[in-house]
DNA sequence: CTCCAAAGGACTAGTTTCAGTCCATGTCGC
DNA sequence: GCGACATGGACTGAAACTAGTCCTTTGGAG
């Protein structure tokens, strides 16, 4: 890390392609859904539609809902009315142990110390409409009622709809992406039922600042929280 | 913006392809030339390294190159210890007014103040070895010396130094993007003496703080900061 | 003076991706 | 029942993109 090449236009210079469209067009649909944007068990966008707002053929989306369907993660019925359906238990042979690297690992978490503070500190500031409101508390109150099973991908569905409440595009962008980063990272460590109902209270608390517009205290809370989490991976990867 | 909807997928959604490769190779290779990070007059990399980094084939780089080339931005050298040369006007022909829209211009700066008060105060914060304190110190003596014709890309330069400082690859690269988008919007402004030197003892000030360890001064100096410029911007566009 | 090496220039064959078109299915309203 | 129609399924020809190869230029080392 001290041997860092200061100055270097490559920083800017990352590949223009991360993969073939193919490939990043599962990797988008499997970051939609490792954070919780759809529903288990509801019906994705019709695959016209999917194809146009991910920017690629439908040739090409449907050769990624084969693969997502191959891998256990979809369902697929035909005829009108028919459609994609998310599984509920989605994608349960996840490969497990991928284990991310310590520098990734590291770059993730003090990006997420960045920008999810200022999320929450945005939206208790931001002048909210009683639809962002009632969107804020659905998502809490869908990860209170969580069960191990579906905690990671609700939590995951809290901190986006914190971000959403800013109005900004691109931190919506960057708490989402970084959050899948994030979920990747706490597959590899076990859930705890104290940490889990800790959390929670973190959540609520978080929520009340958000809606009170206690700009100051949703940042404090949310550091706080982050805290937690960063020192359970901390303990957890040597 | 009231009539936002919350909880949408289609947020993550968004285009796995911006354009074809070619044009995003044009807008990578823009990008960094506006932001300072390809010295005027001095070569760049090989196309071969360059279609490397970028991750596209060098025939897509080279029509890149051949565009820009004839945007007179570049200028080519063949035969060995030649290369592509970076022009020391590069685009004086700019496009000018390409008028960027309020919601776009509001999400650039909200954007902006989360993340580059944020990598100021990690940078204060970092334990810098001497080749990052060498290197900022640089990008501000540039950023001093530079007059009306070189000054809005020194100051693209200067702002991601302090976020390289951070070694936060996900942070370098957002301030390097948002910056892009900062110095499409200053295009449409007129550059003003006065506000110039008054930036001008702000970047010093970020930078002293910075390299004390000053990481709450920092943060602060650089919401100022950029509190000016977000003011500058409110008054000339409507 | 000669040759080498590093750079840009140009071509080709193969692969991926796309836009467009038509087919197949099956639920809902009549 | 029965037909309309929104959905998934399948195919085709064209365009974009790639990897690889070889050519051309030109400054410096020997």
């Amino acid at each position: 890390m001290t041997t860092e090449n200061f100055g270097h236009p490559y920083a800017v210079l990352r590949p223009v392609r991360l993969g073939n469209a193919f490939e990043e067009t599962i990797e988008r649909l499997l970051q939609a859904i490792t954070v919780g944007l759809f529903p288990p068990g509801q019906k994705l966008p019709s695959e016209r539609d999917l194809a146009g707002h991910l920017g690629v053929s439908r040739a090409t989306l449907r050769e990624a809902l084969s693969e997502l369907q191959k891998a256990g993660y979809l369902e697929v019925r035909r005829g009108r009315y028919g459609g994609t359906y998310l599984l509920q238990n989605a994608g349960v042979a996840s490969d497990g142990a991928a284990h991310i690297d310590p520098e990734e690992r590291w770059d993730v978490l003090v990006f997420r110390g960045v920008i999810e503070p200022a999320a929450a500190e945005l939206a208790a500031e931001a002048d909210l409409p009683a639809s962002a409101r009632q969107h804020l508390q659905t998502c809490l109150t869908d990860l209170l009622e969580a069960d191990h099973a579906t905690y990671r991908t609700r939590d995951a569905r809290f901190h986006i709809a914190v971000a959403e409440l800013t109005s900004c595009p691109s931190l919506i962008t960057a708490v989402t992406e970084n959050r899948a980063r994030v979920s990747a990272l706490l597959d590899e460590i076990p859930l705890l039922t104290a940490n889990l109902e800790h959390s929670n209270q973190q959540h609520l608390a978080i929520t009340e600042a958000i809606l009170r517009g206690d700009a100051a205290g949703a940042r404090a809370l949310m550091i706080d929280h982050l805290e937690g989490t960063a020192a359970l991976l901390r303990g957890f990867l040597h």
